[in-house]
DNA sequence: CGGTATCCTGAACGATACTG
DNA sequence: CAGTATCGTTCAGGATACCG
């Protein structure tokens, strides 16, 4: 589990460590660009200006910031190709296309219960 | 798909909307404290302060602005019990309890490549 | 083309105080 | 106990400009 931390004791120092790295990653990727990002990468490799493209509506900075959190998380891989002009290709890992998973369930959960939310919304702010 | 923009020909407006929708939904849901926040409630009843104190670090203010946004999209019912004191219980509703498997999901992954995570980060950082 | 750096604005957030 | 409101700060994030 994420929420809740160990209390600490020397035999949990690994545990503790591992549940405040999760906690770290899960703060690093339950972010909206971090999922998008993830989502439109998909099986394709993507150079800069077209993942941005794919992205819509996220900027040079936050699509910066964003791709080197998640190549520092070991989800997308970067290459460079030293040629003028200068073409960077992007993809996911294996535990990247993994964890595109979970974002298209996230996809399925908002169509499947499209009419609830759409009914709570309604009754909320009405 | 959540990235992609349909175009509006007529045909497409429920599809459209549906669609702008979903990403509403998306942006809102996929944000640390709702997840964190959704993975706390599981299937218990929480009152707001004990709530409070499951979700680490959470802010008052945080908290209160999470919940009524979960509650909004039918995620989270509130419950007023009129005493005084009030008690104010939170619960997931189904199509919460549902989005909680993802959040799972998510924890799951951090675990599973715990280590191809730890090392990508030793070898990006370096 | 892709990336970094700088600046600037508005939103997120925490702290505090007040109400039913 | 739970919630709203207000204020002040910090920080995310957009715009712009410049380098490889």
């Amino acid at each position: 589990m994420v929420t809740k931390q160990l209390k600490g004791t020397p035999e949990d120092a690994d545990l503790t460590r591992a549940d405040s790295l999760a906690r770290e990653i899960f703060s690093d990727i339950a972010n909206k660009w971090a999922l998008l990002i993830i989502d439109a990468l998909g099986e394709r490799t993507l150079r800069f200006t077209g993942l941005r493209a794919e992205v819509e509506g996220i900027s040079h900075k936050m699509l910066t910031q964003n791709l080197r959190m998640l190549e520092r998380n070991g989800l997308v891989e970067r290459t460079v190709h030293p040629t003028v002009p200068p073409r960077v290709e992007y993809a996911l890992t294996e535990p990247g296309r993994d964890l595109r998973k979970t974002v298209h369930w996230m996809c399925d959960w908002t169509h499947q219960h499209f009419h609830h939310i759409e009914g709570a919304r309604r009754r909320f702010d009405g």
